[in-house]
DNA sequence: CAATTTCTTTTATAATGTAAAACAAATTAA
DNA sequence: TTAATTTGTTTTACATTATAAAAGAAATTG
């Protein structure tokens, strides 16, 4: 299985963290927030799209709400396959942590 | 500051790990085993090349060793920027994977 | 209906990742 | 003494990913 980039886990995680709040500008603002750093927009949606043809996400609109420019949001949400893909890359991370020998200079 | 990718992330672990062996191949081994998939020698040196510049590595190379084939080695050890970059990561990661909700169908 | 707000899509380009081929220099075997 | 083998690095060429910025859409408010 190859490895999702730091992108996708971010954004995997975003999606998972939000559950039924996951849309694209609340995904931005979330993974922005693990990142200190804005994102841009495109940085979200295009690899958001990404995703949902790996079969990480699926993905499906919703009807308009009634709050200033309210207009469609669509929203995401984590599949299985999804899953699967961060307990690989997390496991890939606690071995690669792990057993590191003491450095010179130290933290 | 701007995150390290997961290449890089895979690349600076594996020179920390192997200390005083760390060069081109022994690094492409390493990191092979962590990621369970053959990297290709390129996937390697011009990604450590890249760390180089940004500073999160310095390299040298070394004399030949009188093994069969021993010829001469470029070795990398991490600076203290490579280590901040990966302390840096490491944080975040540990930021995005807490609190997580309980999902619908479970691990 | 013009302005404003929330939100998504598209476009164009920079940065990264990767396989594969080429190159280099050493030891060993014939 | 030279051909084969081994260990290793560099280069090339291309695919994939990341990103900013602009454009487009649809809703509410003034």
């Amino acid at each position: 299985m190859k490895i999702i980039t730091r992108a996708e886990e971010i954004l995997l995680l975003s999606v998972w963290k939000l559950q039924k709040e996951a849309y694209g500008l609340a995904i931005r603002r979330h993974a922005s927030e693990l990142l200190n750093r804005e994102m841009s927009v495109g940085a979200v949606y295009i690899p958001l799209e990404r995703l949902v043809k790996k079969g990480h996400l699926t993905t499906w609109e919703s009807d308009p709400t009634d709050v200033r420019g309210g207009r469609r949001k669509r929203f995401y949400e984590l599949t299985p396959a999804g899953l699967a893909a961060l307990h690989a890359v997390r496991q890939i991370q606690q071995e690669a942590w792990s057993d590191l020998p003491r450095l010179a200079f130290d933290v």
